[in-house]
DNA sequence: ATTTTTAATCAGGTCCCCCTGAACAAAAAA
DNA sequence: TTTTTTGTTCAGGGGGACCTGATTAAAAAT
């Protein structure tokens, strides 16, 4: 029997952490005066360079689907991009409908500058805190991809895998 | 000296972490058709929602500079509040400037439900793990929290008691 | 009683994520 | 060759987080 208050206990500190961590990315680039660059890495056009930093050389309809997106919203946010000097569009020349799209080396070097340094709450624990936490942050995954996976099997495959790569890529 | 890899894996770790909780999020809300419920808690609407959970009957002017935003932007969230019931605006008896907001039922509900419950993710963690988790935590947020102090005393000041208030009410 | 400060409003703007519908050109199938 | 499918684009829309500027009404100060 897992102790209800322990849970609670854990739960108030995740929400904490999340708003005082949403507090300081909000100063962070308030200060740093980071014109429009509080995109999650998640969303938008966040997941689509993530997702060429794993395979470069997508087409936009390849991104779409594996994005879980429309075409559409996929070519503003590759656009977008393009705009910024992140990425490259240049026409397929085996299949001229394909627009093939390429990371530029900023592109590359955004997709990866703030994920791949240790933040600095990390760095005042002690290597036995950072093992229990690898540790539990595994569990909850594990326990999260389960939700996904059961709730929506088709997402969980377009994901689980190209994650945990990308993941390893990053961070060896 | 602490150890770089471990670090890193931990780091890597809170990333997958917030990349999956994100698409679980997101598949929620997509199959609950949660039509825009989608809101941090810790931006916008979700923010004035926060402040009025914790203090009930501010006004807009109290609100705007607790939260450091602008009147204008203020009004706009408490304005799309009402539209959906979860708050109330009423001239102040007082100072008939002054407009009072407060809480609907359906709005303090929504303040706390997703903050209240104990996510799933947590509830396959031992009792060790979760007590692990909650000192790491409280190391991480603490870390935090000096940054924002250093960074911006006075948000720190306006942010820091009303958060641990906040969670105090909410976990008890 | 008049000026000034304060709380809120309207108007309009910037940028973000994301979608539907319609058009169009190139490739694949009939 | 004609039809259909596929990849993109254009147009337009909904909602969200913010902001500046200008105006109004009420309270405070002079």
């Amino acid at each position: 029997m897992p102790n209800l208050i322990k849970q609670k206990n854990a739960a108030g500190k995740l929400i904490e952490f999340n708003m005082v961590k949403h507090t300081a990315d909000e100063i962070y680039h308030r200060t740093h005066a980071d014109k429009g660059e509080h995109q999650s890495l998640f969303q938008g056009q966040g997941k689509i360079l993530l997702a060429l930093s794993q395979t470069d050389g997508l087409s936009q309809k390849d991104l779409a689907t594996q994005l879980s997106l429309t075409a559409q919203s996929t070519a503003e946010f590759v656009n977008k991009l393009v705009k910024k000097h992140l990425v490259t569009k240049e026409k397929s020349t085996t299949d001229r409908r394909k627009t093939v799209i390429r990371l530029t080396s900023a592109g590359r070097k955004s997709a990866t500058k703030e994920s791949a340094k240790v933040p600095e709450y990390l760095k005042n624990l002690t290597d036995t805190e950072l093992d229990q936490l690898s540790a539990i942050l595994t569990k909850m995954n594990d326990s999260l991809y389960n939700e996904i996976s059961t709730a929506n099997p088709s997402w969980y495959d377009k994901f689980h895998d190209s994650i945990t790569d990308r993941l390893r890529d990053w961070f060896l």
